[in-house]
DNA sequence: CTTGACTCTGTAGTATAGTACGGAGTATAT
DNA sequence: ATATACTCCGTACTATACTACAGAGTCAAG
């Protein structure tokens, strides 16, 4: 071993996942193929454990890892313009403004959920359904 | 057919999810299982379409269904105390915040890549580098 | 009274995202 | 030099969340 570099190890205690799933995010083209050190161990820069703490946080985000690969490869489209990259960044931020939105109104779903939880013992289901029925037709 | 409410092929329609998928939310204990017919088919009350709405926005937002299940639970835990059950709605509206900053964690990220892109062809990659990085040390 | 659309139960199959394991090589500490 | 820990690759197994039948019953229209 010449240590310049993590190994798979290091990396994966670090990002807190384990050494399976950063071999299973390079075969799944998430992370890049690392150097190898002269004994074929793979040697990684630090800023990788940033890039798995990314595709952790989006991955419980509700983003699948095909969703992901595409967030972090629309940097790098072939000759692409960069109008066009910008016009695409902007189509996922207004994926994510969506998902914000929705997360609110779990939340305030939820908050009055609690709120209808004021005597002793059970709740009022009246006040459940209408938290619920308030999101109707929000469609999606 | 004594048509007092929806059958399962009306609410799929509705909650824009499939006639299995209903069965099977009612089989894991996401839904209750509605009243039958004189035929032994379901019928369903309309609110059930804002529910399986909710499960599908909570899914969507990386809760599992078995999260989603609890947190749909939590309202009647026989024989929980109201401030206990008020409690764990704290517990998962700051669960929902984290989730939320998250969210615009990666939404500047996104931001910061797409203004990365100034000139004409490829991205300077130590913008995207940086953008990932400040990310580190968010741990989960 | 039959045709076609819908529903029933139950079981089997699929995609996604890991997780575990076998057998072998490599590195380090004693 | 040898035990222990780490890594390699490839394949197999698992859990989750559906999705797709198969074979039978139900219903409404013509």
């Amino acid at each position: 071993m010449n240590n310049k570099g993590f190994s798979i190890g290091q990396v994966a205690k670090q990002a807190r996942v384990n050494v399976e799933t950063v071999r299973f995010y390079e075969r799944e083209g998430l992370i890049q193929r690392p150097e190898r050190d002269t004994g074929m161990y793979r040697q990684y820069a630090p800023e990788i454990i940033s890039r798995i703490k990314f595709i952790r946080r989006s991955k419980n985000l509700g983003f699948s890892l095909k969703e992901v690969r595409e967030l972090l490869d629309l940097r790098r489209i072939p000759g692409t313009e960069c109008g066009e990259i910008k016009q695409r960044f902007q189509e996922k931020i207004t994926e994510l403004d969506k998902k914000i939105e929705d997360l609110i109104r779990i939340k305030t779903v939820l908050a009055e959920l609690a709120n209808a939880c004021n005597g002793v013992g059970s709740l009022d289901f009246c006040s459940v359904r209408e938290s619920l029925e308030a999101q109707v037709d929000q469609d999606r």
